[in-house]
DNA sequence: ATTAGTGCAAAGTATTTGCAATCTA
DNA sequence: TAGATTGCAAATACTTTGCACTAAT
């Protein structure tokens, strides 16, 4: 693990003790934090970081390109470190929980030119909504 | 236009004069108008209408489905009345100006069993990013 | 008349900014 | 050392809430 540190070393990321645990805390799969609960997890290893610094370290770890910002809602944005694997994403809508996924097929490839719109179109982003396993269980025993 | 007016009447929207400006200036196609927004445009008409009104009324077309909601960065809900026709949006990524579009393919279909999760995935969103032809060419003459 | 809708003021959540102190390379 | 990074305090953007007043059916 951890070679997003590794990485950021490379690119000549200046390493500081709170951005070391910021991009400790991003790593992995699976992972869609808030700006919060990375600084809520960084603290746990750092207590004296303070959210500004996590916001710096976010943003800049985006505009690197090694994180990718994710607003599922209208809720806090969510930080997914699996910027390098393209993936989308599936999320409950019971509970937010973000998974990543791997559709088959090319999004993009289905937006014909006549309805582009003289666009330059770069990317097409999938969201799926659904309900979790658990939300499915919690619906059907609740009320 | 106006169905929406129309439909909201016969659904037993109670109707007020705030409630009508609201529903006249989201009428219409291709409009993803933020709250302040809509709340700019109908205190046109209503100079008295407040904010709270406009996020009450919003609600609640979003509630009834005839609004939806979108979320294209991580900045103001954008409220796009086009609920009845099916569709996704094209967003450029200069000024982010959104347009609805009509993509091939299904979306839903292209994510396998496999990569569901157990869960149960209702809906497909997707969302084109590019750059629109006047961005596109601002960016080519400036620098 | 009843019940629902309105809007002010205030609070709440998410994020950004100015700037002096501090630390990395 | 020089320039980047940190973090406090305060500001900003967006949205929600409590509650007394007003209006639609």
């Amino acid at each position: 693990m951890s070679d997003l540190l590794e990485r950021l070393r490379g690119r000549g990321w200046r390493l500081t003790s709170q951005r070391r645990v910021v991009a400790e805390v991003l790593d992995g799969d699976h992972v869609h934090l808030t700006a919060d609960e990375v600084h809520a997890r960084a603290a746990r290893r750092l207590p004296e970081i303070s959210r500004t610094t996590v916001y710096n370290a976010l943003g800049e770890l985006v505009a690197l390109g090694e994180v990718i910002e994710v607003s599922t809602d209208g809720r806090a944005k969510r930080y997914d470190p699996n910027a390098r694997h393209p993936h989308q994403h599936l999320v409950c809508s019971g509970c937010g929980t973000v998974r990543d996924v791997h559709p088959t097929g090319d999004a993009l490839a289905d937006l014909p030119v006549e309805e582009r719109f003289g666009f330059t179109v770069a990317q097409a982003e999938v969201t799926y909504w659904g309900v979790c396993p658990e939300c499915a269980g919690a619906a059907g025993k609740g009320e």
